[in-house]
DNA sequence: AAAGATTGAGAAAACGGTTACACAAAAAAC
DNA sequence: GTTTTTTGTGTAACCGTTTTCTCAATCTTT
């Protein structure tokens, strides 16, 4: 019944060239308007569709764009990610096929996975998240097959085509705002190893490093609950705490509600990324936004510009801003 | 530099023939165990990767499987599409890649580009969730096509290969539960018109449906908070709600606080599909949940099914469960 | 030991496009 | 009114696999 019309068998009916069909669908080389539009008419009435495969195979494209990003956890969406895809999605032009895809450090199936589908020759174009062992092996794959990429994080004075976000500022601002609102015993809540953040924060309340109290998790929900009960029962004092992310943050303020500690009077809390939710939990999360949509915006427009032939892309860094709502 | 070796030249170097070299990798036809491990160590050695266009198009395949969904929100992450998403990825092998197209209504282009997806031949395998018109047309182009599908939602006496849910009767789990609490005022937050939740929640409650006070607003944090201001301002008597989404609930109970209305004495609110967030929420949320990620795992096997032959796939409907948490 | 069945591998025809090249017709330059 | 350039189109080589035929070699069966 719906057997596929091929181009040739298209071309014939309409009484002209294969070479001018694959014209008049963008491809290169020139073509009349009018033959064009005579063309794309014909193709809309007798529903010719163009093979998507044998498209890319005969112009040596991948096809598809494709965003790569760690797999942190399994078990609970990753908003962190999920902002990022949305400003993504915003920019990116739709006629070519964007994807997501998840690399694992922990995971040999998801890694090769991953690296398969660049040797593969079907990506045209990568944003990769840097920071995992994973992501470097990535990185190192696209500009060896030079591949149009942009990375998300970890800008080094060589690095080019990545945008960065400041973690550590972003952390003083909120070690600042704490001391200035007149808060005496600061406590960090990291997700993995985020050297940045406890930096800055030690930074913006003014004390030295080892002066900040930091409680070791993972990122996610059940760290900040487990730590609000560390803080509960083992660190009386604490005042203040920063979490590594507004997942953790959540977790946080959920379980020191469950004890009996008054947010923001007894602790402040502050989070980090500005996820979705985080306005709108209860109470509302105050938190370092990164603007992750902005960034994800930024990416697609850096992938598009080495579509359009620019190369050398300069690094960029996006600001990040304290954003004060009601757990302070 | 890192030029893509191609298979002939793989061959030769190795002294076998290309259909060899295709049949090592699980091709049809037949292969000695000997002479594939031999084919499958050089290609490790010598880094030869297939590509993908040109295998899916000599083998006339689609390549990908891909999970169709209406895209609601532009500005909102959709947590019920993540839940399924989770499952999904659960499921399936991944060896094909899995890929997920929004399609809207009110959007020409993605409804297209979804469209096109399917004419271009890209897709071996599809999921889509049912319930708008871009739906039907995508579900019955797959049809046409003879592509193996699942649909989530909507089954029809008719239907097959479709995974639905019980709306009704979870929305009557929640109304009996309102009625023997206690409650005496019901009101319905509804997303989009969801008419069998609302007469489900009527005949749980045991009253018409004329006499659950109906909000419409559309799906989206905003809408619940908005149907606060109006219950508070002009509804004062209502004393349960349930809510078309979670969403919508945590909008609700956000505003419904700010007002100084008490979750669950002065108003019980009950949410619907069990999205991560729910039980993290403050107060956590009662919800009926629509066991999502079980739901995608179960989507995820009914393609499989199909993968491996089997054709008409009896339909399946998943339960819903009332789960009673702080909010109620 | 001869006939038949099975196995393993190669040759070559698809698969469905794109694009380099060639060339006639039309437009521009002189 | 030539010569040169530009424009539009067709021809055919190519993209990198899979798969259908073959057919020789090996294994069964009788």
């Amino acid at each position: 019944m719906s057997q596929r019309m091929d181009i040739k068998s298209f071309a014939e009916a309409i009484g002209v060239s294969t070479a001018t069909v694959s014209r008049a669908f963008g491809g290169a080389g020139r073509i009349s308007a009018e033959t064009r539009k005579r063309v794309l008419e014909a193709a809309e009435k007798l529903g010719y569709h163009a093979s998507f495969h044998a498209r890319n195979l005969g112009s040596r494209h991948g096809g598809s764009i494709v965003f790569f990003y760690p797999e942190l956890y399994t078990d609970e969406p990753d908003y962190f990610i999920n902002e990022i895809v949305i400003g993504i999605n915003r920019t990116l032009n739709h006629d070519r096929l964007f994807t997501v895809t998840p690399f694992d450090e922990h995971d040999e199936r998801l890694i090769a996975n991953a690296r398969e589908q660049i040797l593969d020759g079907r990506v045209s174009g990568a944003i990769i998240i840097s920071g995992t062992a994973g992501a470097s092996s990535l990185i190192s794959l696209v500009q060896k097959s030079r591949i149009p990429y942009v990375v998300i994080g970890k800008s080094t004075p060589h690095s080019t085509n990545t945008i960065d976000y400041d973690n550590e500022y972003g952390a003083e601002l909120a070690g600042r705002y704490f001391r200035e609102t007149g808060r005496k015993y600061p406590a960090y809540i990291s997700g993995h190893l985020d050297r940045p953040k406890k930096r800055g924060f030690a930074a913006g309340f003014e004390v030295e490093e080892s002066q900040i109290l930091e409680i070791q998790g993972g990122a996610g929900f059940k760290y900040g609950y487990q730590a609000a009960e560390e803080i509960f029962y083992r660190h009386k004092e604490t005042d203040c705490v920063l979490c590594a992310n507004d997942i953790i943050a959540i977790g946080f303020i959920k379980r020191a509600a469950e004890l009996g500690l008054k947010i923001p009077s007894d602790i402040g809390v502050i989070g980090f990324d500005d996820i979705a939710i985080a306005k709108n939990y209860m109470p509302a999360i105050s938190t370092v936004s990164l603007h992750l949509r902005k960034l994800g915006v930024s990416a697609g427009e850096m992938l598009e510009l080495q579509f359009s032939g620019r190369n050398k892309i300069p690094n960029e860094t996006v600001r990040c801003d304290l954003i004060i709502r009601e757990s302070t």
